[in-house]
RNA sequence: GGAGAGAUGUCCGAGUUGGUUGAAGGAGCUGGUCUUGAAAACCAGUGAUACCGCAAGGUACCGGGGGUUCGAAUCCCUCUCUCUCCGCCA
């Protein structure tokens, strides 16, 4: 969420913003809503303030046994004129609000201006593309065949878009989610954390998941619930509604959790394998820090990411979002992509975003820089340290050996048990 | 899920015959006196809040929302959360 002020004060920017995040914001109609509200409330408190004078006044009248009817009666107006203002700014705040939430973050400057995912930027990239002597496999045929990847039963069990991992399937998942925990909390410094699954519906506006992407998310019939679409939802909200010392600054969390999504428009795309969804692992970083060092923070967040993909030896790319292509919250996006053979290219596997003050102003999340000093927002962050299940993939499918075994990166062989290979 | 108790300022904690209580008292914090220094004691100060306003100032805020009233922390309704007991369960 954007300030009001700064909004009312920078049109031209912000509506230059949305345009170059191809988004649509009533601005318009937002200028006129807040000059309605701020009529509204002047002329509100204005009665309000008589009103506390005279019935002081009246008190004091009372105790003196004098006539105070007529007092009462005109104070019972006063009282009524209030009501219907009150109630007309209520009405104002609810619209003004429904727009507020609708609009997007401002990009960084340094986001590149762009349309779509072809104008993303590359930034770096890390290891060698191994070059195949035998036809290399996609990781679903290969996981069908070694009897760890069984999306079939999923489907009888559940539906379309899960999977069973099994025997050394699974085991690897669990290696995983606790090779990325380890390597951050002892390494990177990061704090872990084990969230809820679930959130009402407050948390999921703190994020800025709702109100515009309701249709993405699992809701629970019955309740107030979301199942929660990535760690950072519960994570964030922690500290909603808390002004934090600024000495704790930064906080650095670490959640693994599972992640639901619904996301009803996307069916038809990576409809076979681990690539995409409805349930599936993530190990998220998320971070709280000062304004002035959200930026370096996103660097070195991005960097413990990438550390997960160095370890375990599969090549990636970073690329930086470009201003069409950035999430709905998020002022700067990195993205890193996994070299992924079946695809013949990078598939995202990590999103690291700054989304500066704007889940932090949604949430009320504040520090105070200095005693006696005014409380600020923080800037908050958060990126994928990494997905799990597309690890797995990525790991299947790089590793994979002419027989249709798979070697065990060497990072991971402890977690395994000391197991070096899937085979059949 | 059933029965009961509670939710007040940075913290603890008064305040239920509605009015001068933005809120007693204490702690903490800040400054001062005293002291070689510190502690103790004493004195003084202390809403780390939001909104409106150029400002002066004003309004709101005693868990959230709604109601009664000229006026509500105080009365009524409702929701949320916490605690105790019972039930159920991993």
């Amino acid at each position: 969420m954007l300030d009001i002020k700064f909004i009312r004060n920078n049109v031209e920017l912000v509506t230059e913003a949305l345009e170059k995040r191809n988004a649509k914001g009533d601005i318009d109609n937002f200028l006129k809503l807040d000059k309605s509200r701020r009529e509204l409330i002047a002329k509100s408190e204005q009665l309000k303030k008589t009103r506390n004078e005279v019935s002081q006044e009246i008190g004091k009248l009372k105790r003196a046994k004098e006539d105070i009817t007529h007092l009462t009666k005109e104070m019972k107006e006063v009282g009524q004129a209030i009501k219907k203002y009150d109630i007309e700014l209520k009405d104002v705040e609810e619209r003004l609000n429904e727009i507020l939430l609708g609009i997007p973050n401002i990009p960084n400057e340094d986001v590149p201006v762009g349309q779509s995912e072809e104008d993303n930027r590359e930034v770096r990239r890390w290891g060698k593309v191994r070059d195949f002597d035998f036809q290399a496999k996609a990781h679903w045929d290969l996981g069908e065949e070694l009897g760890i990847l069984d999306p079939k039963t999923a489907a009888k069990v559940t539906g379309t878009r899960f999977t069973f991992l099994r025997g050394l399937g699974a085991r690897l998942e669990r290696a995983l989610v606790n090779f990325m925990l380890d390597l951050h909390t002892t390494e990177h410094g990061y704090k872990e954390v084990f969230p809820p699954y679930m959130v009402h519906r407050r948390s999921m506006l703190g994020t800025g998941q709702l109100p515009k992407f309701e249709e993405d998310a699992f809701k629970i019939q019955g309740s107030e619930y979301y199942m929660i679409p990535t760690a950072e939802v519960p994570v964030t909200n922690m500290y909603r509604e808390e002004i934090l010392d600024g000495e704790v600054l930064p906080i650095k969390h670490v959640a693994y959790s599972a992640c639901f999504r619904a996301e009803a428009g996307s069916a038809g795309r990576d409809t076979r394998g681990l690539i995409r969804q409805h349930q599936f692992n993530k190990v998220e970083l998320v971070k709280f820090t000062r304004p002035e060092d959200s930026y370096d923070e996103l660097e070195k967040l991005t960097n413990s990411a990438e550390e997960v993909l160095k370890r375990l030896g599969l090549p990636y790319r970073v690329v930086v979002l470009c201003t069409g292509d950035l999430g709905f919250s998020s002022a700067k996006t990195y993205d890193i992509e996994v070299w992924m053979p079946s695809y013949d290219d990078y598939v995202e596997i990590s999103s690291c975003s700054n989304f500066e003050e704007f889940q932090a102003r949604r949430a009320d999340i504040k520090y105070r820089p200095a005693k006696g000093e005014k409380a600020i927002y923080v800037h908050t962050l958060n990126g994928s340290g990494v997905a799990v299940g597309r690890t797995v993939a990525a790991i299947m499918e790089n590793y994979q050996l002419a027989d249709g075994s798979i070697e065990i990166p060497k990072v991971l062989v402890p977690y395994m048990g000391g197991i070096e290979r899937i085979t059949k």
